[in-house]
DNA sequence: GTGGTCTAGACCACG
DNA sequence: GTGGTCTAGACCACG
């Protein structure tokens, strides 16, 4: 799985290799059990820090979505909890951009098609 | 309309200050041509810098959400430009969201009731 | 002549005034010895207060394009000194938007026949 | 490159700052890719506020003429987006000060050799 | 070290 | 009274 890194984003480096990891697996790109690059081998990839992937995959293994040990660096979790729910931050999230959506003129169908997209399958 | 801030939240202050206004517009609170709180109105009432709230309504003013005049203080715009597409930066996040939601387990339905209640209908 | 206020301009109403009078003297709707509505006429129509009209009418005197008499009101000007120059305000503010035309990719023949455009005639 | 700040123009600090930096990009003084100052540097080097300083990039990053990130700082865009026009202010300042210069005498043939001065060739 | 955020407080032009 | 600008100074996350 390939990473890009946007430097000029505001969103944080280490946000953006977290995202992009769960975003691989949420798409099956990357599957249960599936072996991530080492923190070193990454950071050297994609030329930043091994601090920040360090702090990418921490963040990723209290979520739940990865598991590391010493001997094998990390994988993906095999059986990721299924909370069934969003955490309220991505529901504020979710809530704003709906709203801006409206306001922009975007229709209820419209936006539905977007998100089919983005869904997959 | 009351403006809540969460002074824990990693959004700041002026984002969360611009995202309630603008989901006031969104979902009708606040109709076109509304009078807003005056900048000193509103950063005594919720207790913030005035520096800070008037960052929040300059942006609205650059987004073209709201006007402002010397004499008046700021509105709604009457005539809010429908663009009818999504950010880049809101499709991203709503990409990212919509992973999230996929590998927490909800159901595309579900996930469209929750969009749905976010819409109002 | 009609003046058109944009009340959420960032120009100052009385600089709307100012510059409109200037550009009707300029473009020949408003002829040398023409008498100019008075600040009370003036500032009813537009629906502003006099002595936002009286300072426009100030600073169009100060700067020799309008002759007030007690009797008479505001009249336009018979002689406007020819400077043959533009101010060092104006200097700059035109090679600020050269600046901007060029790096927005406007050739040089699209900026002269925006100018022709603007002389008239 | 050296920013002069005219402490008793009209015109804000924060928009001198801007406005110099883009007829710099323009002009080919700051090359695409080009490293701005610090914040903290400029605001030194020019005795004024950083919070000032910071304004201006905020408002060419916004514009995209320049891009920040947390471990570089700003740097000049390599890509800036051609939209081909003025905006509608600058539209409007450029046909009052082509009024002003009509009014003044300037020949459209000198106004022709201003502009090409400053287009520079 | 870098940009970003926020405050308390001041001053200003506009109207 | 209104928004806009600016300062001095502090603190923060990111890297």
């Amino acid at each position: 799985m390939i990473i890009k890194i946007n430097e000029y984003s505001d969103v944080p480096i280490y946000l953006q290799i977290r995202n992009q990891i769960v975003m691989g697996i949420s798409s099956g790109e990357l599957s249960a059990g599936e072996q991530l690059p080492t923190v070193r081998a990454l950071s050297a990839e994609i030329g930043i820090n091994t601090m920040t992937v360090s702090k990418a995959y921490q963040i990723l293994k209290s979520e739940g979505y990865i598991l590391t040990d010493r001997k094998n660096g990390a994988r993906v979790r095999m059986e990721i909890d299924q909370s069934r729910s969003l955490s309220n931050e991505n529901k504020d999230e979710l809530k704003r951009i709906v709203s801006e959506a409206r306001i922009s003129g975007i229709t209820r169908n419209d936006f539905d098609k977007m998100i089919d997209e983005m869904w997959g399958n």
